[in-house]
DNA sequence: TTTAATGCAAACGATTTGCAGCGAA
DNA sequence: TTCGCTGCAAATCGTTTGCATTAAA
């Protein structure tokens, strides 16, 4: 099933209706590969002949995550803005974050992940994202741990 | 090293000052046993007889974080509130999340553990946290969808 | 038709910041 | 005596919402 048949049946189980910006939406979403904000889809919106406005993108964006078409990608400091992923374009996503200066390392673990779904599975729950955030303190920041600053 | 004492050099080593207001951030940062947000522990802050004010303990937070006394417990949605946990009282700390219903389940997996330990040393970094997210659909959520919801 | 969806502008609410006075080192 | 810290109030800025209008079903 396509992401875009998957979202029509999601609306009409509820009695939604599939807009003209819906859809421009939902095609945005999914001609992106990588991460995006509510903001810079917005301002894509802008440059489409249906100019989707603020608000119904910040309207739209709950239904994508409810359907599965997009997911969160944790992390969110501050006023910093929520970032999302196209999950069907979306591969292995296992991150090891430093807490100090803030660096991402992306890496992938087959045996971590079979045991994943093996405690999903245990707890009665279908694994949908395979995301994993360690968070520890990368090689650079130790030397200045150790270096007494 | 105490959280004190880790504190306390965090804050001479960049030529900050410990303060009378830090102290009693700290103290209530170490007296908490669980999650907490800025504005708990403003309210609580209130309370004291050193009552320390909002942007104080907004400013205080960074520090505690780069001193390493507190982690981030990552997931924050839409204007919610960021939430922090003291990094010294914690365990193990894993969690399967329903992506429908928002459902939390804990859990701990001591072969999971040993492979991000691995994962961590692999690329130099030192695990401070082992923090994990899973994503899926939780038992109950299932059976919304089969039903067609 | 019915009633959900849209866009705008105003409202919200967590977080940040300018500034004048204060106090640790 | 420096210069970082504090509290207050105002400013920010991502996100939400009220309302009149439009348009799916």
């Amino acid at each position: 099933m396509t992401a875009l048949e998957r979202f029509k049946q999601y609306l009409s189980k509820r009695n939604l209706r599939m807009t003209a910006e819906r859809l421009v939406v939902l095609e945005e979403v999914l001609a992106d590969t990588g991460h995006f904000t509510t903001s810079e889809l917005v301002a894509r919106m802008q440059q489409k002949d249906i100019a989707t406005g603020r608000s119904t993108v910040y309207r739209v964006i709950p239904h994508l995550l409810q359907a599965g078409v997009i997911g969160e990608v944790s992390a969110k400091e501050g006023r910093e803005e929520q970032i999302y992923e196209n999950i069907a374009n979306q591969r292995h996503h296992d991150h090891l974050t430093c807490e100090l200066c803030g660096e991402v390392v992306e890496f992938e673990n087959a045996e971590i992940h079979r045991l994943q779904e093996k405690v999903a599975t245990h707890h009665g729950y279908r694994l949908r994202r395979h995301v994993q955030h360690l968070r520890g303190i990368c090689p650079e920041c130790q030397e200045k741990i150790i270096e007494g600053f």
